[in-house]
DNA sequence: AAATAAATCAACACGATGTTTAAAAATGAG
DNA sequence: CTCATTTTTAAACATCGTGTTGATTTATTT
């Protein structure tokens, strides 16, 4: 999960204590509520560690965020844009193959008590990737009804992935992949 | 906006002056980051008098919520659940008339700092509200696709009131009504 | 086994909270 | 307009979480 196994291990052991104190507690309380004492206690780790770790709770969120993204936009490294529009299962299944492993975070985040900036940074990296590569695909003319329609389905694949989240995730990540990709092909049909 | 010509006239502006004070500092950060005390100073109350409206800011905004929420049941209320599936357009003109009657505060609720379990309780009603009635308009076999498919269609109009308010909603609730509909309906084809 | 790095503990000043009092100001009913 | 009522203001208060510090103990790496 965290930097692999260069950093000493108490540092990996007192991360670990508070994401996973962190991610238990976001099942009950939005991020902003949660106090650094509270984290720590539940966590059983001295509040000041915590803060030879972090800054604050908001630069701890930043940092799993960070994490997360960054992950994410390798896997889209992996595949081309323009996948997107002609073959996109390859793309999807990788990403929920990813989104699974990270599940636990993935939901706290996406959920109830998540951070609505973080699903916007989400958002913000499909559309710098595709956005300007759909452009092209149709005319100019009615562009405004495409960068709804974009929105439309970027913001309704994230809804798919927190009802996959939050009902289990039950799906495998290929039935999944199968099913958004049907979705956003019939978005995309209803396009042209 | 708030309880139209009842209350003592003090009441309703130190309510107003409140509420703006907090879409103001909404556009800058989240509403877990706002102090009593600086949205006080921004509305040039007492911080005193704060308290003696709500018990906290969470209430405050719970109230706020709770006033949207209202109004917008109410606009539903107007029309059937079945004439999502047949004929959408005047539901949605009637939202999106609703909606834009409230921007600043629905746009500081749906937008970078705003609440994410605001926008869980609005897909919570519109899935009390049409869920049960879709769901016997499909068969029974493949119900979790179908499920997956609300969702989908759910999240995507919330991201496109999103992407319509930040944009600074420059067409028309007509206009607005017109897109959501043809895209929920190819979605809603897709799925015969 | 020794050197290094991290975690603990206790104490600190600081700022926001939510409450309480008494005084001042605004309202609206008659 | 007057007056009783209601709301707002102002100041003071204890309380709690914050973020930092310094000294000590514990765990780790080599």
């Amino acid at each position: 999960m965290n930097h692999p196994e260069k950093t000493d291990r108490r540092i990996r052991r007192t991360r670990t204590l508070l994401t996973n104190a962190l991610i238990l507690l976001l099942k009950t309380k939005s991020f902003h509520d949660i106090t650094v004492k509270e984290l720590c206690e539940t966590a059983d780790i001295n509040r000041g560690t915590f803060y030879l770790h972090y800054d604050d709770i908001y630069d701890m969120m930043g940092q799993l965020e960070i994490e997360i993204v960054t992950r994410f936009e390798e896997v889209l490294a992996l595949h081309s844009p323009e996948e997107l529009g002609s073959d996109p299962n390859d793309l999807l299944y990788d990403l929920f193959v990813f989104i699974e492993e990270g599940a636990d975070l993935c939901q706290a985040l996406l959920g109830q008590y998540g951070d609505i900036s973080f699903l916007m940074k989400l958002k913000a990296i499909f559309h710098d990737r595709f956005w300007n590569v759909w452009l092209h695909t149709f005319q100019e003319s009615d562009r405004s009804r495409y960068e709804y329609t974009y929105n439309f389905i970027v913001s309704g694949c994230i809804g798919l992935i927190e009802t996959w989240l939050s009902s289990g995730h039950r799906e495998s990540p290929k039935e999944m992949a199968a099913l958004a990709g049907s979705i956003i092909s019939s978005g995309i049909r209803s396009l042209l």
